[in-house]
DNA sequence: TATAGAATTGACGTAAACGTAAAAGGTGCG
DNA sequence: CGCACCTTTTACGTTTACGTCAATTCTATA
């Protein structure tokens, strides 16, 4: 019982019956790594933490607008520095016949905080620049008298 | 053969023979500890990375200035970032007997790289935090239209 | 002497997000 | 038929900077 995912007819080169036609209905795992820039063991991953459920062929795992809408929001949550743990909680809220309150508060509150932590970080980094260029103008002026001012012995 | 570290009959409170006069020549552990804000463990996975080598009365570990001195650089180096490798790097290269100059090139050498990764991280801090702000008003809004707007229904 | 407070070494645990084999099954094409 | 690819599961490895016991020893003090 294999399930036909495109119309026969139009193999593509050399792979299997995967076109290019994107909008399709049903992506296997390399295509859905390739559409999004992540690699194989990065959706198998996110799968076995929860994180996706994509449907199965057998054994070969099938993505669907769903799974690519729920990556796409793995994808900013790291991006915005979120751990997986935490995306997972905020997902994991979701109900698609409520309002969601409860996820958009988690979501809200979460954010904030981890708003809060990003402009920590900034500020360390500007500091550490600071302390950074700091030390490097030292060094370089230590530089400077080193390589300037060989003139007490004997010139060599 | 036990150092004195200090001379005696000032023993204070409950401690070894450790007076709080600052200054010392010799301090053990808990005080350099304490002295840079780091724990005890911190300062012995140091000394096995090879950062810092303080005499030994016996087998207890004994602190100098010299040691205090490359503490300090550690910690001035974890502050801008650098790896615990890189600043041993670093250290390795000083000579007493020298001009440092490799020394110093190395530093700044390094401390360039490392700048330009601050940079850059500085750079996707603030993607996030605009991509996180972005995210967080848009949910607001979700929040206000889902609860300030139930009037087509019952009035709960 | 009993006890409390330092100190020691050794060694496993942690966090995050995958990387990297390894061994095997399915499939269309020439 | 067999190669070239795609896919699967399992599971250990990686990285960094320590944390956290655990078992033991040393020392001074009450």
């Amino acid at each position: 019982m294999t399930m036909k995912l495109v119309s026969p007819g139009e193999a593509a080169a050399n792979t299997n019956d995967i076109p290019a036609e994107a909008g399709e209905e049903f992506v296997r795992i390399g295509e859905m790594a390739k559409k999004y820039g992540v690699t194989l063991r990065t959706l198998r991953f996110y799968e076995d933490k929860g994180l996706l459920n994509p449907h199965r062929d057998g054994s070969t795992r099938l993505y669907t607008r769903r799974d690519k809408a729920r990556l796409k929001l793995i994808l900013l949550g790291r991006k915005v520095g979120f751990s997986l743990r935490d995306v997972k909680q905020m997902m994991d809220l979701y109900d698609p016949t409520g309002t969601n309150t409860k996820q958009l508060r988690l979501a809200l509150d979460k954010s904030e905080k981890q708003l809060t932590r990003l402009q920590k970080q900034r500020a360390l980094i500007d500091d550490a620049i600071g302390e950074l260029s700091n030390s490097m103008s030292i060094v370089r002026q230590m530089l400077v008298e080193r390589t300037a001012a060989p003139q007490a012995s004997a010139a060599g």
